[in-house]
DNA sequence: ATGGCTTTAAAATAAAGA
């Protein structure tokens, strides 16, 4: 028992194709609260038996193919509250799931990417966010200690890009996607990673196409937003950059947060 | 770049990602 903790959000991209990637980065950085997106597998694949052997309870809530999300903790088992949003019953894409653990509460959300834009996908995209902020403005309303975690598929501002001219027609980046961001911070939400990187030129996602890598082409989508109630808890915020660099990586590299307990 | 990789699903291509 430290007198911090560290709560961490990773896109995964596919959780059996990223498994010794996923376990060395909880073995070598021992988040006590770690978010998972695209786990892209059906509840029954999910490798609950590898991550408990690393020290790891976690509840999940998967889908065939894509998408998916999970909230791993160190040496305690998450207590769900919620896994998916009102307003669109009809949705049966798995993005979001929300617990209590280590007496914060934890929402590890998936949202949607939106491209093409216009269309259909741009639409859903929109629709999820107005039904994240309902959920989030439920959460405030409780008053208690909470933080939303995840992949926002957002660029907030034109600092979070390595060229805002490359992405001006994607989804990530337009006004509407923005304007639902900044929505969540209006509301009193503290974006962690900004507030420890005001000049921005930090990134969390890299393209696998055109040496996006190597070339350090990349921008930021992956956010830590913290209640008012938490805020104050905030000592440090950063991205685990090099797991980008790995054998297999994934295209996200993680987030991560450290709080007083 | 209506796709330069990558993953999943599933048996050859196709969808989805951002």
């Amino acid at each position: 028992m430290t007198d911090s903790l560290r709560v961490a959000t990773f896109n995964v991209n596919g959780i059996k194709a990223r498994l010794p990637r996923l376990i060395e980065w909880l073995e070598e950085t021992q988040p006590d609260i770690a978010c998972l997106q695209e786990i892209k597998t059906q509840d029954e694949g999910f490798p609950a038996a590898d991550i408990a052997a690393a020290g790891y309870q976690a509840i999940w809530h998967g889908q065939k193919g894509f998408n998916g999300v999970a909230i791993l903790a160190r040496g305690e088992r998450p207590v769900e509250v919620q896994r998916g949003l009102a307003g669109e019953p009809e949705d049966e894409q798995s993005r979001y799931l929300e617990a209590d653990v280590f007496g914060l509460r934890v929402a590890c959300i998936y949202l949607p990417n939106g491209n093409p834009q216009p269309g259909p996908k741009f639409d859903y995209k929109l629709r999820w966010m107005d039904r994240l902020a309902a959920r989030m403005a439920t959460i405030s309303a409780e008053e208690v200690p909470a933080l939303v975690i995840g992949d926002y598929n957002v660029v907030p501002t034109d600092r979070d890009i390595w060229d805002p001219r490359a992405l001006a027609d994607d989804a990530l980046m337009q006004p509407e996607s923005r304007n639902g961001y900044r929505r969540l911070l209006n509301a009193g939400w503290t974006d962690a990673l900004a507030v420890h990187n005001p000049r921005g030129g930090v990134w969390t996602y890299w393209d696998y196409q055109a040496s996006a890598w190597p070339r350090d082409h990349g921008f930021r989508i992956d956010h830590a937003l913290l209640s008012p109630e938490l805020a104050d808890r905030l000592v440090a915020a950063g991205v685990d950059k090099a797991y980008r660099g790995r054998e297999k990586a994934s295209d996200h590299a993680p987030v991560w947060v450290r709080l007083t307990r």
